[in-house]
DNA sequence: CGCGGTGTTGAGACCTGTCAAGACGTGTGG
DNA sequence: CCACACGTCTTGACAGGTCTCAACACCGCG
């Protein structure tokens, strides 16, 4: 059930028998949800905190002219709003890009972690700052690539977290995003992104198709989005 | 000397006599470093995190080609590398963007403070979900918004944050960085990062001359950003 | 007094956006 | 089973915001 979920954190620290039956025992209940629903609206005060188990959220704003900007893209294993337990209310939806199962995790049972797991409340303390760190990377790549630059980077970087969560297989994954919301990722257009999805096939790079994305030639790719997984802190440390 | 700082923490929750006791007593040093300095190299393993007491410094990212991107400016009373505990190396630098004053904390100093001071522990953790909340909005900026508005959203921004660590008088703030240093903030060239600018003075939004931004008209500039400080989590919570 | 960094201006190029139309696919209702 | 509607994808022409390049002004400083 949070197996993808286990695996993100032990990519990175380790994880006790105590500690993990301790996560275990913070779900509350499964939930399941179809696409394109706010999971979490903005603003709502907060007394629960969601763990992605099956399916693609993401978190976005709301524009003024309607328009969205979506700051990260979630898969399983992730803890979509953990951030909202210090926060106590999000400056963002949470919203889904497909067919979802989520656990429910109360934000009590968190604060009882907290208290008597110190080590998994420095790992969970972690995982928000990992968050941050892939906000950051995506802020270099709005401002400074160009659009075929930022989406080989953006492919890349859900690679690496997909083959992690145990959802690639064979450089390939599920990607349930149509045109208009990668462009959201993105920040350009869907015409933009039919045209710099086009240039990528033509270069051989990927080909996204029946919502999946397979990676013809991952170093050409990585090459063309200059990438650096150091941002995503693969290194398994004590934290 | 650290009282920005505990102003910034207090505009978002209550700290206690010891907490604050605490705080002051983690600070191991004080030091002082001129403008243009790399003061946190990416990547380096980290021991302490640094308190910044007066000047500017800012996350940046160096990218291929030389040119640089910012991803967060931090004003006096912003702990820069709060995050480091967590991560361990930063997958940024944290440069100088002027001369600056700051305090050295510790990890172990904060470590302590994790197994002693839950709830300042928890405060934190808020301080550093409200950095990624930050990021988020440059992302939205970054990505959405045309560069009269980024720029207009930025000194919003900056004019909120100036105020709560006491660093601003009359709508105006000392502001250091030279026209390409802000055009790596917003994603755009000098050149552009100058015609906005004058953009800016045509409208009566903001004069930025000798080092210092003064706000003209200030609904006029927030009307133009479309500024909503929600996500400056400016409201006074139990965390 | 000269030099380097910064700010300013203009002309032209380029990347991406806008608008509009049509193709395609899928689900629905008659 | 067909007709239709709707969302998505695709394509073309054109517009517009921002970049590039280049030159010059300005200014503090050695």
């Amino acid at each position: 059930m949070i197996e993808a979920h286990l695996r993100m954190l032990r990519t990175r620290d380790e994880i006790s028998p105590a500690e993990e039956k301790a996560i275990r025992g913070a779900v509350a209940e499964i939930r399941e949800i179809g696409p394109d629903k706010i999971v979490v609206p903005m603003g709502k005060d907060l007394s629960t905190s969601l763990l992605l188990i099956d399916g693609w959220m993401a978190r976005s704003k709301r524009l003024e002219d309607g328009n969205r900007q979506i700051s990260q893209l979630h898969i399983a294993g992730d803890f979509v709003d953990l951030h909202g337990f210090a926060l106590k209310r999000l400056d963002h939806d949470v919203v889904t890009m497909s067919r979802c199962r989520y656990a429910v995790v109360p934000h009590e049972r968190l604060r009882d972690i907290t208290e008597r797991f110190p080590h998994l409340t420095r790992v969970y303390w972690f995982s928000t700052t990992l968050d941050a760190a892939i906000h950051r990377e995506w802020a270099v790549s709005l401002g400074s690539r160009p659009a075929l630059q930022r989406m080989a980077h953006l492919f890349c970087e859900l690679l690496v977290r997909c083959e992690i969560a145990g959802t690639a297989s064979d450089r390939s994954f599920d990607f349930p995003l149509i045109q208009r919301e990668l462009g959201e990722c993105l920040g350009i257009t869907p015409v933009h992104v039919n045209r710099t999805l086009q240039e990528m096939r033509r270069r051989q790079l990927i080909v996204l198709e029946a919502r999946r994305v397979r990676i013809l030639d991952h170093d050409a790719l990585a090459g063309v989005a200059a990438f650096d997984p150091a941002y995503l802190y693969l290194e398994r440390k004590s934290r």
